[in-house]
RNA sequence: GGCGACGUAGCCAAGUGGUAAGGCAGGGGUCUGCAAAACCCCUAUUCCCCGGUUCGAAUCCGGGCGUCGCCUCCA
């Protein structure tokens, strides 16, 4: 039984969906109004890690996220650059889903996007109205009225009108009935895109968006909510407000938070300028290594991002890459020995599952994994028979862990062509021939050749094997 | 000030009552023409500090100290 634990209620509780057999998940996606750093990578990663576990535990998974491609950010950078809101979402957006990519991140299922939606978010604010939830100033703004709402603030824990006094000089807008009342509708202000409304031409406010794009794909059983803890309020909480009163009734999703990624001790953030984006680090490192650099630590907890770690989660893989290329061709032989080291390889997937059915806890599962090749390795190496099912079942554990982690070179990645391979076994049988009359100079002059190419020899006891040296990603391809 | 999270080896990081996973770095060794790769061994008597509960605590309770996040746009 999978274990989640929800910000609502401060808990982890076995995972039950509304609808047997199936997990529908709602994630809050990216503002396009610049290029996405680490802090965008890690939950995009998350979510695509815990779907995956999800689907191998048997569920039918339905994903969506959105883009915020309409707010006050996308207008104010727009309107600085000169270009239109749509062509600067569209740039980030692309950019974005390119990266996301090679992060081998199985995208989800439907991406909805804030202007493609205003006839879903319209009939959403007036559902609002309606119910006596929201009303309309004579501006044309329309607020939550958070009064209405007894429980407001349950999910942040907070209380209504427990800000710190003295900090606070804001000026109201016109017609708020409270300070806590927040924006559905922005009535139209000079040089910024509308939409037509019922209330006079505006645009959307921030939370409605998604409560109405969940609503209009998902319906009201959302499974799982997800977005970084910094959305937990206010974004979140007037979003449960909404959906709640929307629906009429409490709802029963799973809030998941992921941790923040920081940098020098303060968050990675857009606005405070201090992202390492995305692509200078796939320029930098192979898609695998920020991948599992990004599940090293749990979900929840804060990830202190450094440049070390990343090098060292790129070396651990490399090793983890050569005992793979060593293991996967390896054929199960017709009769087995019978060991206890055996049935540990057997059991290898369960016990990884059950650490991942715990919370999703990628680092202890990663952990499993790097255990698994460490106590086994001996026993392959040593071959025979024994070393025979050591290898075979070692590659075939790998291959069940890199259905949710895609640590594993993908094939293709690097392969050259016919022409290139022939080329290579070529230099490859001269360098043997000079070996074998003990002419090293000349032996270590093609190694050096082969390096400059990008191939790396190793000399095993099986012959020399090629291996790619760059590990670099071809990211936006 | 309010709310929340956290503090485990040089670094990263699991572990929520039973005697400290894993990765990187470092040290020693084996193998090798030299490398590389690989393998073996070693590296926290101790989990921010002080009390308490318990046969037993990194894990529970109380009190400190420190860090981060939210309270304003943010994954």
């Amino acid at each position: 039984m999978i274990q989640i634990y929800n910000t609502l209620t401060h808990s982890k509780a076995p995972f039950v969906p509304a609808v047997p057999g199936r997990a529908s998940i709602y994630v809050c996606g990216v503002t396009p109004y610049a290029e996405a750093h680490v802090g965008h990578a890690r939950p995009a990663v998350i979510w695509d890690v815990i779907k995956r576990h999800l689907e191998r535990r048997g569920y039918v998974v339905f994903h969506v996220q959105n883009f915020t491609d309409m707010d006050d950010k996308m207008v104010a950078r727009a309107s600085a650059s000169g270009e239109s809101v749509y062509a600067l979402a569209e740039r980030n957006m692309q950019r974005y889903l390119g990266e996301l990519r090679a992060l081998q991140v199985d995208l989800p299922q439907v991406m909805p996007r804030v202007t493609q939606s205003m006839e879903a978010i319209l009939r959403y604010v007036e559902v609002l109205i309606d119910k006596g939830y929201a009303y309309a100033t004579e501006s044309g703004d329309v607020y939550f009225d958070v009064s209405k709402k007894p429980d407001y603030g349950k999910l942040s824990r907070r209380s209504l009108g427990a800000e710190e006094s003295g900090h606070r000089s804001i000026v109201e807008a016109e017609g708020k009935r409270s300070h806590e009342d927040f924006s559905l509708w922005k009535a139209a202000r000079p040089g910024e895109p509308v939409w037509p409304s019922p209330w006079g031409p505006g645009r959307p406010g921030w939370h409605i968006e998604c409560s109405a794009m969940s609503d209009y794909h998902l319906g009201t059983l959302v499974d799982l909510h997800g977005g970084g803890v910094d959305l937990v309020f206010p974004h979140h909480e007037n979003e449960l407000a909404q959906t709640e009163a929307h629906a009429g009734h409490a709802i029963q999703t799973i809030f998941v938070h992921n941790g923040l990624v920081t940098i020098e001790d303060v968050k990675m953030s857009k606005s405070l300028g201090n992202g390492i984006t995305v692509s200078s680090l796939l320029e930098r490192f192979h898609p695998a290594v920020l991948r599992t650099y990004l599940l090293s630590a749990h979900y929840r907890s804060p990830l202190a991002f450094d440049d070390e770690s990343l090098f060292g989660w790129q070396r651990a893989l490399e090793k983890l890459w050569a005992v793979y290329r060593m293991a996967e061709d390896m054929d199960p032989p017709g009769t087995w020995p019978h060991a206890s080291w055996i049935d540990d390889l057997l059991g290898f997937e369960e016990a990884f599952l059950a650490a991942m059915d715990d919370d999703f806890n990628t680092p202890k599962a990663l952990a499993m994994v790097f255990d698994m090749v460490r106590t086994t390795r001996p026993i392959m190496d040593r071959g025979g028979l024994e070393g025979l099912v050591a290898g075979y079942l070692i590659a075939k554990n790998l291959r069940q862990a890199d259905r949710l982690f895609q640590f594993l070179p993908r094939p293709g990645s690097a392969a050259a062509d016919d022409l290139g391979q022939k080329v290579l076994q070529g230099l490859l049988d001269a360098r043997a021939k000079a070996r074998a009359e003990k002419a090293y100079d000349r032996a270590d002059v093609i190694r050096k050749v082969l390096l400059d190419a990008g191939w790396r020899i190793e000399d095993t006891p099986a012959g020399p094997r090629l291996i790619a040296e760059p590990v670099r990603s071809k990211a936006n391809s």
